[in-house]
DNA sequence: ATCGAGCGGGG
DNA sequence: GTGTACGCTCGAT
C-alpha cells in the first residue's frame, strides 16, 4: 500500500538478526498516528588510507574486523571504495558499513588502529539523522511511503507500515493537523521550601490540548469546574496521566523546563509509587546534558519550550528573566495566576477553594505553555527542515549546533566529508586564542535625548558571502585575483588573509543560500504577512546569524580563527565607513558596536535620518543592509567596572518613545540579592528616563539610603534569599545561609538540600556570615551593609554616568552637585 | 589572586 | 547513544 504521511519523531529497534530498523513516528494526512518502520538502511562510516596503494590491502584487512558482546556479534559487512572531498580536494575514501549502529564506535576504534589508515570521518553522526540525510527525509513534510500493513500491537499507534519505499513529496500540504499536549504539575510544597521528589507528592496535573482541558487532582472538594477530576491517590494521578498520554497520543507533548522538572519529578515519583511509564515499549527516559536534564518519551515528541526560549529565543528577546510568567506577557501579553507556588501546602491541607485556585493555577500554565508552543513550534519546525534534524533535538540545540547541523546535511550535497570534532588537546588551546573582535565607538557615560538606532542586518553573514570567506577558499599567501583583508593586529604585528576568487567556497555557498531564500520569502512576506513565512523567515535568519559566531566556537567542526578574524576586520571596515558618512553629514555618533550604531538627533529629522541610512544601503554590496532599528526618547549610557578600551561592554537603558524601557548589561537582577537594592535600581531608571528626573532619582535613593540608616525600611525587604543545595553538613565553605541554616537545623526545623534560606544581615562586627540572622529574630539589621552592599552597587554607576559621584550619595547633608549630565 | 558555591528554569 | 556536556558572579580565604 501506499500512503501520505507527517513524520516526527524517530528511532530504531533492533530486530531477531541484530539489524538496525528505523521507526518514523507520524501522523497521517488522515489524522491517524502512524509508525513507519524502514528496514534497509546500513550504518557506515569512512575511513581516509594514507594513501592509493594501500586501499586493497587495508579492504582485506577492514572486512575482517568483528568482536562479541553480550551474545551478539558486531562486524563489517562490506566495504566500498569512494572518491570524497575534503575542503574541495578530492580524496579516496573507503566507505565501510557495519551490521549495527552499536557497533560503529569499537569498529572506528579498531580501524583507526591499522597501519595505513590516515584518519576516520562521519563516524559520530546519529543513526537517525545519518538516516535522513541519506534518504533526503526532513521531519515534518509530507513523506510518501510504500509497503505493507504490519502487526505490532506493542506499539501504541493506529497503523504501523514496514516499509519498502520512503521519500519525501513536494508538496504544500502543511502539517496543521498535528496534535500538540501542554502540561504542567504542581508538587506540595511548604512555605519557603522547595519540593523534593522522594517526599513531596504530585497534587495536581492540568493537560491543554485543542478542545481538551483537565486538571487530575486526588483531594476532592466543591467544586462547579467541570475541567476538574477527581482520583483517589497520586498513584491514581500518575496512572491518569499515563492513560491520557496513551489514548490522547500526541505529536508533540509541551512543557515549560518539564526537561528539567515536571517529567523527572514524574518519573521519580512514578517509580515510589511501583508504576511503570513504558511508552512504545520504552521507559520514560531521562538522562542528561551536561547540568541539564532531558526528558524523551519514544513516539510522543516531547518539547520542552523553555529550552528553545532560552537556547534560540533569548538572543532577540533579551528578557530579564525567562520565566514562565515573563516570557507569556512579552509573547502572548498574557499572565500566570499570582499565587504563590511556595504556599500550595498549606491550601492543600486546607481543602476546597484553597485548592480550586491552585486548579485554576495549573489550568492557567499549560494553557499558556499552549498558547506559546502555537507561537513557536513553527519556528522550531523550520529549523527541523533546514537542519534535517528532528523536532525533540533541535528545541535543545543552541546556536553552533544549529549551523553545523545544517553544515553537515549541506556537505552531503557536496560530496565533502564533514569534519571531525576537535580533540581534547585542539579544544583547550582554541579556549586560549583570542583576536581582535568587533569596532566598539566607546560613549561617553551620561543622559541623552533623541536618539536613533542603526542596525546593520546580516552584517557578518554578507561578509562571509560577498568576501567568500571559508576554510576551503583561505590561501596560504596572496594569489593573483585573491581577496585580502584589511591589516589585523595580531601579537603586535600586522597580518592580512588572502581568500581565493577562483571558486566559491563551501560555506559561503551554502550560507549564500540561506540569504537567498531568505530575501524571497520576505519579498514575500511583504505583500503577505504569512506567519509560517514569517518562521521561515526567522529560521533562516538565525542560521546565518549564528555562522559567524561558528567559525569562532571552539568547540567547532569548522573552526576557523582566521576566517573569524577576516570577519570580524570587514564588519570593523564597513561600520566605521558608516560612521565616517554620518560625521560627515554632521550626525552625532554617541555609541557603536559591531553593527549597531547610537546617533543623537539634534537638530536633524526623523527624515534626514531615514534619508541617509536610503543612501547608505545603495553603496553596501548586496544582502547587506542598514536598517533603522528605532527611535528612542532617552538613553543612559552607563560606565562599567573595570572598563577598558577594548574590553568595554555594552551597558546602557533606553527608553522608546512609546514609553517601554529597554536594559542592556545591567547585572541580572538575581534572587539573592535583596528586595530592597532590585526596587531601587528599577526606580533609578525609571525616574531617569521616564522623567528625566536625574535629581529626583538622587534624592530618591539617598531618601532610600536615610530610610536604611534610620531603620524605617522594613525587614521584609532587607532580605537575602539563597538556596542551600547540600546538607548542611557538607560545606566546606561556610556562607551566611550555611550558618543560618545550621541555626535552623539546631531549632529542629528541617531544611533539606534545596531549602531557600532566609537572612537578614544584622549589626555587628566581623565576617558577613557572622552577622547573618533569621529574619524574625532580627532587631537591627546592619545600614551600612545594606548601603553599601546592596543599595549603592546597584545604582552607583548609573549615577557616576550622569554626574553624581558615589560618596555624594552617602554624604550626610552635601549641597547636590549636580555637573553638567546632559550632552 | 584563587577557589568554592549559587544562579538559572521549575514548586 | 555512530555523542557531548555551562558560564558567570560573588564572597571567603
Amino acid at each position: 500500500m501506499e500512503l501520505d504521511f507527517f513524520p516526527i519523531d524517530l528511532a530504531y529497534e533492533t530486530n531477531i538478526v541484530g539489524r538496525a530498523a528505523i521507526q518514523l513516528f507520524g501522523r497521517t494526512i488522515n489524522n491517524e498516528k502512524i509508525c513507519v518502520i524502514d528496514p534497509n538502511f546500513e550504518p557506515y562510516f569512512y575511513a581516509i588510507p594514507e594513501n592509493h596503494e594501500l586501499i586493497t590491502r587495508l579492504i582485506g584487512q577492514i572486512s575482517l574486523l568483528s568482536y562479541e558482546e553480550d551474545n551478539s556479534r558486531f562486524f563489517v559487512t562490506k566495504i566500498e571504495q569512494v572518491k570524497k572531498k575534503v575542503l574541495r580536494k578530492e580524496i579516496d575514501a573507503l566507505k565501510i558499513y557495519v551490521n549495527h549502529p552499536s557497533a560503529v564506535p569499537q569498529l572506528k576504534r579498531e580501524v583507526k588502529l591499522i597501519n595505513g589508515i590516515k584518519e576516520i570521518r562521519e563516524a559520530d553522526l546519529l543513526f537517525i539523522r545519518r538516516y535522513l540525510i541519506d534518504k533526503n527525509l526532513v521531519p515534518s513534510l509530507l513523506t510518501k511511503v510504500e509497503g505493507d500493513l504490519i502487526e505490532r500491537s506493542d506499539l501504541n499507534v493506529d497503523l504501523v507500515i514496514r516499509a519498502k519505499d520512503i521519500k519525501q513529496v513536494i508538496s504544500t500540504e502543511s502539517n496543521e493537523k498535528l496534535k500538540l499536549l501542554a502540561f504542567d504539575i504542581e508538587v506540595y510544597t511548604l512555605e519557603n521550601q522547595y519540593p523534593s521528589d522522594n517526599k513531596d507528592p504530585i497534587l495536581m496535573i492540568s493537560l491543554v490540548g485543542d478542545n481538551f482541558q483537565k486538571v487530575i487532582t486526588w483531594k476532592e472538594f466543591k467544586t462547579d469546574k467541570d475541567y476538574i477530576e477527581f482520583v483517589k491517590n497520586e498513584s491514581e494521578l500518575i496512572l491518569k496521566f499515563k492513560e491520557i498520554l496513551l489514548d490522547y497520543n500526541p505529536d508533540y507533548l509541551i512543557g515549560y523546563f518539564s526537561d528539567g522538572f515536571d517529567l523527572p519529578y514524574i518519573k521519580a515519583r512514578a517509580k515510589i509509587n511501583k508504576i511503570p511509564l513504558i511508552f512504545n515499549n520504552h521507559n520514560l527516559q531521562i538522562s542528561t546534558k551536561g547540568r541539564e536534564t532531558i526528558a524523551k518519551i519514544l513516539g510522543i515528541s516531547h518539547l520542552d519550550i523553555f529550552k528553545f526560549i532560552k537556547n534560540i529565543m533569548a538572543g532577540s528577546l533579551r528578557l530579564d528573566n525567562y520565566t514562565l510568567n515573563n516570557v507569556s506577557l512579552e509573547l502572548l501579553k498574557e499572565k500566570k495566576i499570582d499565587l504563590r507556588p511556595d504556599l500550595i501546602g498549606v491550601a492543600w491541607d486546607l481543602g476546597n477553594e484553597e485548592i480550586e485556585k491552585y486548579c485554576e493555577y495549573n489550568l492557567q500554565d499549560s494553557i499558556l505553555v499552549l498558547k506559546l508552543a502555537d507561537k513557536i513550534i513553527p519556528n522550531i519546525e523550520e529549523l527541523v527542515r533546514l537542519t534535517s534534524t528532528p523536532a525533540f533535538d533541535v528545541c535543545r540545540m543552541g546556536y553552533s549546533q544549529l549551523v553545523e547541523n545544517y553544515l553537515i546535511k549541506c556537505s552531503k550535497d557536496y560530496n565533502e566529508l564533514y569534519p571531525n570534532k576537535p580533540d581534547r588537546g585542539t579544544l583547550s588551546l582554541r579556549k586560549t586564542q583570542t583576536y581582535q573582535g568587533a569596532f566598539v565607538f566607546n560613549p561617553n557615560p551620561g543622559l541623552y535625548e533623541n536618539i536613533a538606532v542603526f542596525d546593520f542586518l546580516s552584517l557578518y553573514p554578507s561578509i562571509i558571502v560577498s568576501h567568500n570567506i571559508c576554510l576551503s577558499t583561505l590561501l596560504n599567501e596572496f594569489e593573483e585575483n585573491s581577496f585580502e583583508t584589511p591589516e589585523i593586529l595580531e601579537n603586535n604585528s600586522k597580518v592580512k588573509f588572502y581568500f581565493t576568487s577562483k571558486y566559491d567556497g563551501f560555506i559561503p555557498t551554502v550560507l549564500k543560500d540561506v540569504l537567498l531564500k531568505r530575501s524571497k520569502i520576505k519579498a514575500l512576506l511583504k505583500q503577505n504577512k504569512d506567519p509560517i513565512l514569517e518562521s521561515r523567515s526567522y529560521a533562516l535568519k538565525t542560521v546565518a546569524n549564528a555562522t559567524y559566531g561558528y567559525f569562532a566556537f571552539f568547540g567547532a567542526r569548522w573552526y576557523s580563527k582566521e576566517c573569524a578574524m577576516s570577519i570580524t576586520s570587514l564588519g570593523r571596515k564597513y561600520i566605521q565607513e558608516v560612521i565616517e558618512k554620518a560625521q560627515s553629514k554632521n550626525i552625532k555618533i554617541l555609541y557603536a558596536d559591531t553593527d549597531s550604531i547610537f546617533i543623537s538627533l539634534e537638530d536633524k529629522s526623523k527624515d534626514f535620518i531615514k534619508e541617509f541610512i536610503k543612501q547608505i544601503n545603495i553603496e553596501l554590496p548586496s544582502f547587506m543592509e542598514l536598517e533603522l532599528e528605532n527611535f528612542y526618547s532617552r538613553a543612559i549610557f552607563v560606565m562599567k567596572k573595570g572598563e577598558n578600551e577594548e574590553g568595554a561592554k555594552k551597558k546602557y537603558a533606553l527608553i522608546s518613545e512609546d514609553g517601554k524601557i529597554k536594559v542592556r548589561g545591567f547585572e541580572t537582577i538575581r534572587r539573592d540579592w535583596s528586595y530592597i537594592a532590585k526596587e531601587t535600581q528599577k526606580k533609578v531608571l525609571e525616574l531617569i528616563l521616564k522623567n528625566k528626573d536625574i535629581e529626583g532619582a538622587f534624592n530618591y535613593v539617598k531618601n532610600v539610603i536615610e530610610d536604611i540608616k534610620n531603620k524605617k525600611i522594613s525587614n521584609d525587604l532587607m532580605i537575602i534569599r539563597t538556596q542551600l543545595k547540600k546538607e548542611v553538613g557538607n560545606y566546606d565553605l561556610i556562607g551566611p545561609h550555611v550558618v543560618i541554616a545550621k541555626k535552623m537545623q539546631d531549632k529542629g526545623l528541617l531544611v533539606p538540600p534545596g531549602s531557600v534560606i532566609r537572612y537578614i544581615v544584622e549589626d555587628g562586627k566581623g565576617l558577613i556570615r557572622d552577622k547573618a540572622v533569621l529574619p524574625e529574630e532580627s532587631k537591627s539589621y546592619d545600614s551600612k551593609y545594606y548601603i553599601e552592599n546592596q543599595v549603592l552597587p546597584a545604582v552607583d554607576k548609573i549615577f557616576e554616568s550622569v554626574g553624581y559621584d558615589k560618596s555624594e550619595l552617602i554624604e550626610e547633608k552635601s549641597q547636590l552637585k549636580l555637573k553638567e549630565f546632559l550632552k
